[in-house]
DNA sequence: GCTGCGATTGAAACTGATTCCCATTACGAA
DNA sequence: TTCGTAATGGGAATCAGTTTCAATCGCAGC
């Protein structure tokens, strides 16, 4: 159950841990920002304080739970971190995220780094499109 | 000369906006935040307020002059728009930046995009490394 | 099952980055 | 030069995120 991952990553298994987790298990297919992230606990009745969610999504990173980006536009969002590296699509009108993994990209990234003199501990790479779901609202967030 | 630049762009070419992009040109080889400009001219003199570079900055980006960027962490980061697309590597040490186009890498987004479903309308790749410059100083910014 | 204490929480104050407001000032067309 | 409009600057306001600290909770031990 949820709180054995909890204490599988060395945190207690509060109940605001617990909410947030399992908001994040129910949106998968999206990166949530802290603010969403409270914007769906005021629905769903369980309702922390926003310092809470900021802390315990930070807690979740450093404990391996959670990957943070910064997609353009500046505030992060986070997803659950499935263990493998991959890419990513957002979809500029609906948000939500679909993920990839390319190895001719990943090989030319590190040779393109090598070349110029860098020796690689990271990328990060971001599609933007539009979505062809038919659930896509072209909605603004 | 460098009021041309402004007047074709249709911006007047007042002071302020004329010393902001001096010192853009002049650091060319790194990516500026508006802080960082505000800092470059407080030594040169030229003292203006902070809400001004934000503003010119934005107008800069409007009017195509400049390109905006959110490498990780957070806050903006300015270049002058060159005209042609590249993407980025950034040293984590010394923030310094190159930039760089593989052919490669484009064409295989455009494909990862159709085979999922999106019209691409946009990407960013950021590398992020240790540079080899004899003056990288390791310096977090 | 009850206790105790350190870990966690929430509200509010704080921060750094950026934008807004508005009275003052500077371009540039006539 | 002169004038109207656009631009500037300082400070207040906003926004995302962090810190502070007293009150509360989880859970190891009894």
């Amino acid at each position: 159950m949820r709180s054995d991952e909890l204490k599988d990553a060395g945190l207690k298994a509060t109940q605001p841990r617990l909410k947030i987790l399992s908001i994040l298990e129910q949106n998968r297919d999206r990166h949530m920002s802290a603010e969403d992230v409270y914007r769906a606990l005021m629905t769903t009745g369980g309702d922390l304080g926003l310092a809470t969610i900021y802390r315990v999504l930070t807690q979740f990173e450093s404990a391996g739970l959670v990957i943070r980006h910064h997609f353009a536009e500046g505030h992060a969002v986070f997803e659950l971190d499935s263990g493998e590296h991959h890419d990513h699509i957002v979809c500029t009108d609906c948000g939500r995220v679909t993920e990839f993994v390319d190895s001719t990209i990943e090989r030319r990234q590190i040779s393109i780094a090598k070349q110029h003199g860098f020796r690689l501990t990271d990328h990060s790479l971001v599609l933007h499109g539009h979505c062809e779901r038919k659930d896509c609202e072209h909605r603004r967030r």
